[in-house]
DNA sequence: GCCCCGCATGTTATGTTATAACATTTATTG
DNA sequence: CAATAAATGTTATAACATAACATGCGGGGC
């Protein structure tokens, strides 16, 4: 087993805030805030929820608060929606260009960012004998994990 | 160029109806109604705007009415989510099973459903490589159509 | 025929997700 | 320190979707 999440985390943030800076912009308080929390959660999370978290520290948080950060996380490529279930996830290899694969478990509702290169290819090498231009891609599996389809009990919610 | 669309309307509506009775269902007036509208729609319709169409003949009519037949017709095959959208389309060849990939303009809105076998299978494959058993998959790629990407002006909104 | 049951629809209300629009503050820089 | 660009605060509302319960409707058994 590796060790604790909370040590990744600040590494994390960290990275992150180096990987805005590189691209010119900033990892305020409150796109960190939010980005913790997506690193910390087990799988997705939802805007609300996110709004419900950061007000507990902000009471005066809105909307807009969070899908700013949201719209930020987003471009900067650190976080990804899940188009499927309108919810977020931290990204899980933001410095390297991926077009993630998302296997989504419908039961634990965890989260498993894959890359698959080849997939990419052949999905650009699809568009293309259509004509199509590719300017974004979202590929989202839903299913069943292997703890979950080995019957686990523990991850259910 | 082939035919107008009226007459394979009548067509798609006749085999879709063939089909839910295969199935042990029924293409209801309102099912109908709801795929009559996306067979005819350029592209993807939002169902908001489907339920302004139907009102027009049901004054009546409330979100759940049109909610419903999409459930339906989704269920059955015969209308895909696309859920970067929020929007529906009718399905291109709901009689052969498929994992449509969908090729969706940005520009002029229009949406191509492709089926690519090996690119199911390779996804399939990166996801049992995992562990992870596939129940559903969503592919969406937004970009620009072969018109819109060759300086086409009419397609635009 | 009529009762019963399952499915579809009607209807009202509300829940959930997301953004518009404009005011204010904060950071940057010349 | 003024100018201005970026971020945040604030209010309101738009857009997407479903819960919950009532009503109708159609077919099979008796």
């Amino acid at each position: 087993m590796k060790h604790a999440h909370t040590h990744n985390l600040e590494h994390d943030l960290l990275a992150a805030a180096q990987w805005c800076a590189k691209r010119g912009e900033k990892l305020t308080d409150q796109r960190r805030e939010v980005l913790a929390l997506l690193l910390s959660a087990q799988g997705s999370m939802k805007a609300y929820d996110l709004l419900a978290e950061i007000q507990k520290q902000r009471p005066t948080a809105a909307p807009p608060t969070v899908y700013r950060a949201l719209d930020f996380l987003v471009a900067a490529g650190l976080a990804h929606k899940l188009e499927s279930k309108n919810a977020f996830v931290a990204c899980c290899d933001f410095e390297h260009p991926h077009h993630g694969l998302m296997l989504i478990c419908d039961r634990c509702h965890k989260v498993t960012e894959l890359s698959d290169e080849r997939l990419a290819a052949r999905l650009a090498e699809d568009a293309a004998s259509h004509g199509f231009s590719v300017a974004a891609q979202d590929i989202e599996v839903r299913g069943l994990c292997r703890n979950c389809r080995d019957g686990d009990t523990e991850g259910a919610a």
